[in-house]
Formats: structure tokens, C-alpha cells, sequence
DNA sequence: ACATCGAGTAAACAACCGTTCTCCGAAGAA
DNA sequence: TTCTTCGGAGAACGGTTGTTTACTCGATGT
């Protein structure tokens, strides 16, 4: 038995991929619900059937996009968690979300507008992936000084916010397009200060 | 002439109506990019062509759904706006979201999911309901004492999250349904005392 | 070398879509 | 009353959709 993947089963990755791009594509300017099969095979340049192959509706599709999108997000926001806690933290984890968006606007895209879009699978999937991310804030804060004295639930709901505010921000930067970057990180900087200002106060005497 | 509505313009006005509410219902499980023009007449019972009578197609309709939603929405927040800034004001507010969402619970999934949603016209016309919203915050905000030496930038700012903030927690009682209300609400009490806090200690020294 | 497997093809299906054109009949104006 | 206006009905159009069935043909395992 070798381990080497195969002509065969790399060429099935390679169109299997092909689909998902094209979907990403084709996403831009719809929503998933609204996605056809026959018009994802067409962009790719393959017969309608064999889709069948890879997915088995584009909901299947949708859900394979999300796993695609964030996935891969974890490591890389887990290494930024593990940077001390000094006076740049917040501009370079901005930053790192300006990045991400100028990278693969159309990942960001699809998840901004697919999360409370008309798909119950995929709003599930995102919504688990998102869940995760807080839970791995937490446990990160968890292990800051600046924590000490924080219940399990008061650092969850904080780390919630931060997950959600790094999700819109990610929006806003898309709306903005590379003209109003600026504008958006400013906003976003300011905003992450205030939030930071009431995690420091937050265990003050009533 | 009379100034009475006459016969023929109610009755239009009926059967829009009932194409508006027939849309945002079949709205609850699809996006607006998917929504058929015949689907929707269908479940009024009228003609396909009848549709073109009040809308140019079906994101035209999404805009007027953005209207009927959100534009009665500037009096209700005006009012709460006009409180006083007491202890119980952050419940107040919640409670008033968790109101909105129980007694049109379609309206405000319709504009959760459609603000990033495929298509463009809706999603400029949300924007621009929720932008207008921050602005009327942010003037209610400046008549406050709390809000003594910030600056109209902040100030915004500062709407902003609470105006983002608000469509998120409505979103969140959305998913939760009726059974995690009070978690919902109990976590959107605490995250807008976070924020309160913040503001509260903007302006500390360096 | 040979039988098997399976990704992709081709054709056909009924169902549905948005849009146009023509017409009807009741409401409104004279 | 007579004439006009206009919301809605009806039929038909070309085009697209998801899905099924039968097929090809090269990679795979023995």
C-alpha cells in the first residue's frame, strides 16, 4: 500500500476544488440559497452530474466552504493570542484582520453574509466555528494576569465580544473596499480601546 | 376632489400589502437573491403580472420591506432615547429589543439577514436605516453629562457599537428562540454594562 | 494481463422561472 | 350616462433548474 495519494483521487480534489472556487466566485454577487448547481459546474467547465460526484446539493457545498474558510483560521489566530499583552495588541490584531480581508475577500464574504443567511446547514456550521473561536479567546485570556478574579462566564461573554467585533470588522473592511481601509481600522482601534477599558474596570467596587 | 383614499387605491394597496407579508414570510427559510417573483404571488393568490403592478422585481420589493421595517422603527427609539439615564436603563433597552423581535419576529430576521445579504440595493438601504439610527443615537447621546468632553467622532463611535450591538442582540434572541431568551438577554445585559464601563472611564487620564 | 472501480459525460425529463402581450371589468371622471 | 383609467387575469414564450438513467474510459488492485 503506498501512501501517495493517486492520479485518480488527486484529480478528484482538483475539480472538487475547482467547484468551490467557482462557487466562492459566483457568491459575490448572490446568496447561497440562490446558488445553482448547474450554474457552479458551468463556471468550472464540467458536466451538471458531476457535481453529484463531490456534494450532494450546494447547502453541502456551503458547508464545505465554511470548513474551508475557517478551519484553517484556528492556527493562525492562536498564534496571535499567545503574543504578550502590550500597548500594540489591539492595532496589530487589526491589522491582522485587515490582512485576512485583503487576502480572501470572498471568504470573508461569503462567511459575513451566509451567517444568518437563508441556509440552516451552513448558519450551523458557521455558528459552531464561531463558538470555538470564543471558547479559544477564553481559554487564552484565561491565562492572562489581567483575567485574575474573572468568572468562567463573565470571560466567555467577553471573549464573545471580541469574536463578534473582529467578525464585523472584517465586514466593515469589505464595505469599505481598499479607499476607507484606513477609516475602518481607525473605528475599529478605538472601539477595541473602549471594550478594553471596561474588561480593566470591570471588577471595580459598585 | 376628495381627500377620502378611494375605493381602487385601497385595494392596491391591500394586495401589496399582502405580497409584502406573503415575501417575508416565505423569507424565513430562503434568501431574498432566491426569492421567486411567481412564488410570491402564488401564495397571495394572484396573478404572476399582478406583481408588476407594485414592484419592479423582487429586490425592489426588499427595499420596501427595509422601509416597512425599520422606518416606523426611528419613533420607538427616539422615545427610549428620551429616558432618563438611570440604573435600569440597560435592561430597559434590552427588554425593549427582546419585545421587538417576540412581536415580529420575521421582520427582524429579514434584516439580520439581509444587511449582508446578495443583493446590493437592499443592502445599501439597511445601511442606511442603521447609519441614520447611530446618528440619532449619537445626538441623544450629547445632550447627556455622561458625554461632557468627547468628541463628536467618539461620540459616534460610541452609537455605533451600541446600534451594532442591538441588531446582534436581536439577532441572537432570533436563534435562541423562546426557550434561551432570558440566557440571551442575561448575556446582553452584561456585555452593554462592559461597554457602559468603558464609556464611563473614556476620557481617565493617560 | 485483466477485471473492477469510479470520476466525468451525454441526453432526456418534468417543473419552474421572469417577462411580454392581450384582454377584462370595475372604479373614477366628465 | 359615456368615456377613461388601471389593477388584475390569462396564455404563451424561451430559457433554466435539479435529477435520473445509461454510458465511457482511464486509473487501480490483484
Amino acid at each position: 500500500m503506498s501512501h501517495t495519494v493517486g492520479i485518480r483521487q488527486a484529480q478528484k480534489q482538483k475539480t472538487r476544488q475547482a467547484l468551490l472556487d467557482a462557487a466562492l466566485r459566483l457568491l459575490e454577487e448572490q446568496s447561497l440559497s440562490s446558488l445553482g448547481l448547474r450554474e457552479v459546474t458551468r463556471a468550472v467547465g464540467v458536466a451538471p452530474t458531476a457535481f453529484y460526484r463531490h456534494f450532494r446539493d450546494t447547502a453541502d457545498l456551503g458547508v464545505a466552504l465554511v470548513e474551508e474558510t475557517l478551519g484553517s483560521l484556528h492556527l493562525t489566530i492562536g498564534q496571535a493570542l499567545r503574543e504578550p499583552y502590550d500597548e500594540a495588541r489591539i492595532e496589530r490584531s487589526v491589522a491582522l484582520v485587515a490582512e485576512l480581508v485583503r487576502a480572501s475577500p470572498a471568504h470573508v464574504r461569503f462567511i459575513a453574509r451566509e451567517r444568518h443567511g437563508g441556509v440552516a446547514a451552513v448558519r450551523a456550521a458557521i455558528g459552531e466555528q464561531l463558538d470555538r473561536f470564543s471558547e479559544e479567546v477564553a481559554a487564552a485570556f484565561a491565562g492572562e494576569p489581567e483575567s485574575a478574579g474573572w468568572s468562567g462566564e463573565d470571560l466567555r461573554m467577553l471573549a464573545g465580544v471580541y469574536v463578534d467585533h473582529m467578525v464585523m470588522t472584517a465586514s466593515s473592511f469589505l464595505e469599505a473596499g481598499s479607499g476607507g481601509e484606513d477609516k475602518v481600522r481607525a473605528l475599529a482601534v478605538r472601539q477595541l480601546r473602549l471594550i478594553s477599558l471596561g474588561r480593566r474596570h470591570w471588577l471595580d467596587g459598585p
